[in-house]
DNA sequence: GACCAGCGGGATAGCGCTATCCTAAATCGA
DNA sequence: TCGATTTAGGATAGCGCTATCCCGCTGGTC
């Protein structure tokens, strides 16, 4: 008796049950009145709520989880950290996620498929609450996980028009194909295209510079200069630097990031080429410094923000088990016309 | 008996029991075996490996934490994610952590110590196995959450001779300071110091720029533009023109900040201001971008893929019980000359 | 006035794992 | 040779919470 109430394991800790016992009413009481749970007195709930302030309780969330089998967790999957892009949009899934409680996990797949499924693998050992995966291109034993794991999974930065798929994103066809348009609208008519990394997102611009100018009938394959190499300013630089040097005839170039086109523009500018008098130069995204850019650079605005606030709040949808309206959220895009082209 | 072995919960999961039967073993030897405890005979230990195997078990990282009172989990505390300072920083972090099993969660504090205090409030009801946070400045409260948590944390950013802090960072204050020193040496004697933000580290290279430019006896107050808002590349263009204006004899800027320095650079340029020859432009980080600036920008390279990674090996040490043989870890940084100054 | 649906609230039993104790065998020294 | 120590591995009992079952009470129905 010289050792009262202590168990083997005491953390010290306030449970729910020191809660319950300050508020008079039992344990499971008071977790239906912590989650708010209907067929609560509104009495017992508020005597809870104050026992709650006064022990200064936080529920332990591993034994939720545990108990539950359902964590406050949601994984986001993207594939880098370097490029803004990704930043901007898991910064407005965290903003909207966090508040209600739940935690953002960053995974980077590195544009690695096999990377991402190993990374689901382990995430979804975790019991997510959630999923934000980005687009589409995954392989099968990653879908059939997502599928048969029963966790709820919105798509970003990609829409589809498949049925039972949740998505926030734009048609990254449909942008390629406004800005070769307006290339071809202010007379240009050696249009190249200049792309690094080559995901699939990448590529579907690509199709929609291609059917564009294939459609106004100026499509030169010879003009799209790929790169497998990450996307940066400096590769911008040397995409420029060549594309100048191979192909002279070249009248405007549309880079598929903007780190690219403000890369592709400081070059110009040291090579002392007019932009865009005699090269135009055209970007994507609109990334911070586009607009300050000498001249300013013309570009797609994306809705980075928008598609990870509109991705998390379906996801919230989802995971409380109201089936939003729409499964895909379209978010447009916004040509942006500057002075480099 | 129509459904035999059925419980009340079964999730259908496969669980360390399930793999101790198939490898004839108790549940604790299992587990034992799995976290490679020693005192497990390498022949079951093998047994069991093959069936973790065969069975594609996946330990319940809940029950983990629920049973052990540790999770996986580390918060890593940073003001922001628009500055790519603090991505970089949080890129490495993961790269290091994520193989080894950890989990980092991103806490996204804004620079303000109530927020923070509130992060890691909630933060530390998850029973994280690690804290990584940002600097020193923060409130009573927060310093003592972490103190009485007894949860191994680590210092990014900053260096400082205090015992029993474990830091991985460098001086800010001299990083300030030799950049100054730099811009006396090119001959400047009118230089500004153009900040946003005015975080502790801004204020802390304020403080070197200060005592450098004192020491040489040019130091003038008014040369001083401080702006509370957050960094950016627009925000360097409007404070390069505000000090042109209203400070015509400024022979140099020291920006705080890439971003700052390189909106500064591009405006410099619209306004037909040459630079170096009429305004020296000088940043701080050394981003991604700076180097292609025309011209190449002057600035301090600083470690952050350095700190991010040494800060978390520091922590992995701690987290193991291991004390690392240094409590502070100073990265130092690299004054990067171009042809901006 | 007996009967049943509906509801608030409690008792019980785990969720899947590990800390702790404990036993039995193996090793050791004098 | 015998007790003392060490070691491998199992039994047990939770970690803190919630799913599930259950009971008693109300109010309405015929």
């Amino acid at each position: 008796m010289n050792k009262p109430d202590t168990k083997r394991r005491s953390s010290g800790r306030i449970t729910l049950s020191d809660v319950a016992k300050a508020a008079g009413v039992s344990p499971i009481t008071a977790s239906r009145a912590l989650r708010g749970e209907r067929g609560v007195a509104p009495e017992l709930a508020d005597r809870v709520r104050v026992a709650v302030q006064q022990l200064g309780y936080v529920p332990d969330p591993a034994a939720r989880a545990l108990a539950s089998q359902r964590s406050v967790q949601v994984p986001v999957l993207v594939p880098l950290l370097s490029n803004a892009l990704f930043v901007d949009v898991l910064d407005a899934v965290h903003r909207v996620l966090f508040p209600l409680g739940y935690q953002a996990l960053i995974g980077v797949t590195h544009y690695d498929p096999q990377e991402e499924e190993q990374l689901l693998r382990t995430y979804l050992a975790h019991r997510p609450a959630g999923l934000l995966v980005t687009g589409f291109d995954r392989t099968e034993n990653a879908r059939q996980m997502i599928a048969t794991s029963g966790v709820p999974c919105v798509h970003l930065m990609e829409v589809t028009a498949a049925a039972g798929v949740y998505c926030a994103g734009f048609s990254q066809h449909d942008a390629g194909y406004a800005m070769a348009e307006h290339l071809l609208q202010r007379g240009y008519r050696h249009i190249a295209f200049a792309a690094a990394q080559l995901d699939p997102r990448t590529l579907q611009r690509a199709e929609g510079y291609r059917r564009c100018l294939k459609n106004a009938g100026v499509y030169d394959a010879k003009l799209e200069i790929l790169s497998p190499e990450p996307s940066s300013i400096r590769l911008g630089a040397t995409l420029l630097e060549e594309i100048v040097r191979t192909r002279p005839q070249v009248d405007a170039i549309f880079f598929c990031n903007d780190d690219l086109a403000q890369g592709g523009l400081l070059a110009a500018q040291r090579l002392g080429i007019a932009v865009p008098a005699q090269v135009a130069i055209a970007g994507f995204n609109d990334l911070a410094g586009s607009d300050q850019m000498v001249p300013p650079l013309t570009t797609v605005r994306t809705p980075r923000a928008a598609m990870g606030e509109a991705g998390a709040n379906m996801l919230l949808a989802l995971m409380r088990g109201l089936p939003p309206e729409n499964n895909c959220v379209n978010l447009g895009f916004e040509l942006t016309v500057r002075q480099s082209t």
